[in-house]
DNA sequence: CCGGGAATGTTGTCATTGACAACAATTAGC
DNA sequence: GCTAATTGTTGTCAATGACAACATTCCCGG
């Protein structure tokens, strides 16, 4: 619904030599999944940060903070693995969350090697505020996409979660 | 890898505080789009630096590389905003094809601030290639996600690029 | 024709993120 | 009891994205 250059609608047209706002053919990268999905990941990654720029909070911490929030008491080393990410990683989220107040670690009883993660009552307040931004910015993003296609996304890709 | 609460058969309570070894809940991770995407795409782009190792070509190569295959002698700028990355990151990733001779710069004849990117005989032999690693790996990932959802989420997404 | 503003390629930083390796303390399995 | 694995941690390194600044060169209004 968009390229065909509209060569003959307008009539006047700047110059010739190099027409810079033509755009390029993606040759074959059109047939790669993953280019797409990139894109798209970007855009959302980009609308998060901005909708939740007052507050400085970037999509690795809130889903952080999720999880804490749905699994109070586990230890770093099972968060991590849901998520995915590394515990070394993890580690260094967790101080920046620990250094807000937001979570604390307290020692686990059944093991003396593993912590325990909480939210704190700040980091229980912060969160709200968090989700609610969190919201705006999904329903921007809903909006992006179009709703839905928004849905059909969700549905094709919570799978893999 | 164990399921070690199986063996105990059915005992009691199974009702109440922290069932160990089982999955954490995503809570209202499972309400953000983007958290699906990024997984999914992260899982991509593992998969094609993986199936592409041998001949040590990352994503954001691979993406130029296509662009410069199918716009010949454009400048850098015109190809830094068809994939959205900066002129100074495109300027060291074509640093980089420069030195394996698969691309060249050369002065334009109309503008003699930009270059004019082609690739060479040795970048197009690389680029056939790496091309069919490409395809290895997109057909990967179909087995993936499925067929099906490939081509769907493919349609899906293609709006975006 | 000129002068200021924009475009182009470039270099220099900085912050975020993902990968690895190593380590001390602790636990688990045999 | 001893060895191997787990947990949290620190230290690096590489890739990426964002900005700022700069020298050249182009463009456009006057």
């Amino acid at each position: 619904m968009k390229h065909r250059q509209a060569a003959a609608a307008k009539p006047r047209d700047n110059r010739q030599a190099a027409p810079p706002a033509d755009k390029l053919a993606l040759g074959q990268l059109n047939n790669h999944l993953g280019y797409f999905l990139r894109r798209l990941q970007i855009w959302v990654f980009q609308d998060f940060i901005q909708t939740l720029a007052t507050i400085k909070v970037r999509p690795a911490q809130y889903s952080v903070l999720l999880i804490i929030e749905a699994n109070p008491g586990r230890s770093q080393a099972a968060i991590a693995q849901t998520l995915s990410i590394e515990r070394a990683r993890l580690v260094r989220l967790l101080h920046e969350l620990e250094r807000r107040k937001w979570v604390s670690r307290r020692a686990s009883g059944s093991d003396a090697r593993s912590h325990s993660l909480h939210l704190t009552a700040d980091g229980r307040k912060a969160l709200a505020k968090i989700k609610s931004l969190a919201e705006q910015h999904e329903a921007q993003l809903a909006k992006f996409v179009g709703p839905k296609r928004h849905m059909q996304l969700m549905d094709l890709l919570r799978d893999f979660g």
